[in-house]
DNA sequence: GGCCAGGCTAGCA
DNA sequence: TGCTAGCATGGC
């Protein structure tokens, strides 16, 4: 049986707007369409591109494919997708109770109340994300990224707009570092995001592979892959594997935040920086996540 | 123009 | 173990 569109049910608090404001953060974003009221993204399903537009319903979500029907294999597959992007199966109220009596997080729970921590639910894109975006600005990650996913990343035109799909290991892994430089990688990220798309390629390296490991032993697999360190390790277990404990500690950015919410000058050492990761025990992720938002301002 | 960006590796003591 | 140069480039 086919169908053209389904339904998933969200559990409180979560505040679609919230989303699609951090969804709209950046002018350069090439994996989703984020308007006013929904967002739209390609969904590559097995190698089928289907464009799904998400919205909210009185009980949570509605995603609605305006040119395919899919099957229930399909719809499981998406379901599954969106449920790890918007984070839906967190007891964000937990985490929200955590910081009623904590001075630094508290008004930003209340800020940006109902925002879950918006991941990336395909391995291949979560690490290659993180690796372009180590010792750059933001802003000029955000261009090699759409760089690299218009060369290599599969496309669909709907309605005069082209839609974007994560370029896939198999692509990637052909390649060489030198096909890189004029999109302008520096030769060491071309050669850990190739080296990353062989492994997986081989099936070495896959998210059902480190899913069924401890914690621990997920991050010392991560760490093992040439290019990833402990920042990028635990960048990875929060936005792709959301492991709300996933603390990176040295990110410039959770520096920033901190310095900026307490009215430092100076910079914080690692041992306070660590100290806030006790502070926020279990939920180190979620604060990392309200913290880097307050960056943004009024996105 | 210097310094920092949502760091990591390799090489050295 | 612990420290550091080098990587590439944009933005302030």
């Amino acid at each position: 049986m086919s169908r053209s569109s389904f339904e998933i049910h969200v559990t409180a608090p979560f505040d679609f707007q919230q989303c699609l404001q951090f969804l709209r953060r950046s002018n350069d974003e090439v994996m989703h369409v984020a308007r006013e009221t929904s967002v739209s993204k390609l969904f590559d399903v097995d190698g089928r591109l289907l464009l799904g537009d998400i919205m909210e319903t009185s009980h949570g979500l509605v995603i609605v494919f305006p040119k395919d029907d899919i099957t229930s294999a399909e719809q499981a597959q998406v379901e599954r997708y969106v449920r790890d992007w918007f984070d839906l199966d967190q007891d964000v109220a937990a985490f929200v109770r955590m910081v009623e009596t904590d001075e630094l997080l508290r008004p930003l729970v209340r800020e940006y109340e109902g925002l879950r921590l918006i991941g990336f639910p395909d391995l291949f894109e979560a690490l290659t994300w993180a690796v372009i975006g180590q010792q750059i600005t933001l802003s000029f990650a955000y261009t090699l990224k759409r760089r690299f996913v218009e060369q290599y990343g599969p496309s669909r035109e709907v309605d005069g707009v082209t839609y974007w799909a994560f370029p896939n290991p198999e692509t990637i892994a052909l390649l060489d570092p030198s096909e890189l430089r004029p999109l302008q990688f520096s030769t060491r990220k071309a050669e850990y995001i190739i080296g990353i798309a062989q492994e997986m390629t081989d099936g070495r390296l896959s998210k059902q592979q480190l899913r069924s490991e401890p914690p621990d032993m997920m991050h010392e697999r991560l760490l093992s892959l040439r290019g990833v360190g402990e920042w990028t390790a635990a960048y990875v277990r929060m936005k792709c594997f959301q492991d709300p404990t996933a603390f990176p500690a040295a990110d410039a950015g959770l520096h920033q935040a901190l310095k900026h919410h307490l009215g430092r000058g100076d910079k914080l050492t690692a041992d306070e920086v660590r100290l806030y990761g006790e502070r926020f025990s279990g939920w180190e992720a979620y604060a990392t996540f309200y913290l880097w938002r307050s960056l943004y301002g009024d996105v």
